[in-house]
DNA sequence: ATGTGTATTTGACATGCGTCAACATCCACG
DNA sequence: CGTGGATGTTGACGCATGTCAAATACACAT
């Protein structure tokens, strides 16, 4: 359904970082830089597995800067030049795409050890947009760079095809949801697919505090966000969820599984 | 919206196959692949641009077997071992995922010219279903070679790169087109997008022959397939299609543009 | 030719979700 | 401390689309 596995290039760890925190872009010299990655607790999420310490060496170099991203601030935007792919470090991001008429259409919401800007690489500009939910940071990962590292380092090669895959497999199943399921199944989805993710990145399973809107939601899910609001007050009153505001605390996980697989439970 | 230009590797030409029509896999000497890619006339939307002739060579050295494809029949399915992309050379392929409940839901639909298999890099095994609509010939295009190919030559790189991205840039605007359009905005933008892309390929930029049924465009456009009924009898009896059976003939694409731009008009 | 199954169209009706509106809550900021 | 805007909840109602059903046309096999 949705991509259970986050896709992941590198990213340097949160604690280090001891210091230049006030600018928005900050060079990093090779060694910090060296140090930040190997030593990542998103490593796993990003790295290749079975390199040498010269290949990650190698893949360090790329990354070179890092940005952060005030909440509310866009990274990237519709026909921006793309020369860099993003590893989220800290944060959370919602990418989306606008048609003539205004619309904003949600395209995926994105959290730490993933990676932004996939969509970039086809016309050399982007053409979705890509806004954070509160305050991030991320590391800048030169296009041509990866691609160099790519020629050298075959595991590194893979690694990439498979991060564009499983965005492609990603999508996929977003098709599925938009395509054949109704609210709940939608919601039930979606929040299943956020508490796996926030799992793998060491948080609870049962609990997750929503950073996106109703509106975000639905925009991404096919739905109005009374809609959501609706299919949200379902799951309380049936005692699958409790909700209070953005804090939800998923209680019976096992029965929103029900509710995905089977389209016509009540 | 959609993907307005088409994703190809490599695939040798239709007049290239002079012997050897009756076996379902059919390897191919060196020399014939030679001659087939190099005068290929799908090559302008396959092949990197600015090769010289040794890489040439070398792209072409990739596509190392063929393989008809009956229509009706798989080329590849969920769970199978990833091992190739496929180009294809003549036909029409139909690709979708299936819940578990056994709802499939089409996620695309594919030409001469495109590729199928992207799915598969991310695990190593396919997560979709590809079904021929009709009698259909494909090049095997195997990954690893790929690969290979992609470090010694950088344009193929950025090619490969191009055509995966290019894939989720055509979900995205999928994500919008399902999450956000009403029956007859779909149908409007799938058909314009249909004869855009047969267009490119020498074909009529007015009249196309669907190769596939109501239901299945109903599938890919998250409709049931009586509405994609209703939608192109109202098309039809507003003059902006004519439609007989699979046979349709646009004979207002400008209208049916403003339907897709448009998301209130009647 | 005849029969059988699939595809398509069309109508009548049902319903899930959108739309509109009112109200509640919370946070930012004066 | 108060106020205004963003966010969220809930209700009433309407509509676009789904559902069910029947009729037709066509493809293909016998």
């Amino acid at each position: 359904m949705f991509d259970p596995a986050p896709s992941t290039l590198a990213s340097p760890p949160p604690a280090a970082t001891p210091s230049a925190r006030s600018a928005t872009v900050v060079p990093i010299n090779s060694h910090a830089v060296k140090v930040a990655c190997s030593n990542c607790n998103l490593r796993e999420l990003c790295m290749p597995l079975g390199l040498n310490r010269d290949e990650l060496d190698q893949i360090e170099s790329v990354v070179n800067l890092r940005r952060k991203v005030k909440k509310g601030s866009l990274l990237f935007h519709n026909g921006e030049k793309f020369t860099s792919l993003f590893a989220i470090r800290t944060g959370f991001f919602k990418s989306y795409v606008a048609s003539e008429d205004g619309h904003e259409q949600v395209t995926g919401f994105q959290m730490a050890g993933e990676v932004l800007g996939l969509d970039g690489i086809a016309s050399d500009h982007h053409t979705c947009n890509a806004i954070a939910l509160e305050d991030a940071e991320v590391c800048l990962m030169p296009f041509d760079r990866i691609e160099e590292l790519s020629r050298d380092i075959p595991s590194m090669q893979r690694h990439v095809h498979k991060i564009m895959s499983r965005e492609i497999v990603r999508e996929n199943g977003i098709m599925l949801l938009l395509g054949s399921m109704r609210a709940e199944e939608r919601l039930a989805a979606f929040l299943l697919n956020l508490v796996d993710r926030l799992h793998a990145r060491g948080f609870s399973q049962s609990e997750l505090v929503l950073r996106m809107t109703r509106e975000e939601i639905g925009s991404y899910l096919g739905l109005k966000l009374e809609t959501v609001s609706r299919a949200f007050s379902k799951f309380a009153e049936d005692g699958l969820v409790e909700v209070d505001k953005r804090n939800i605390r998923i209680l019976r996980s096992d029965l929103l599984r029900d509710i995905v697989g089977r389209p016509d439970c009540a």
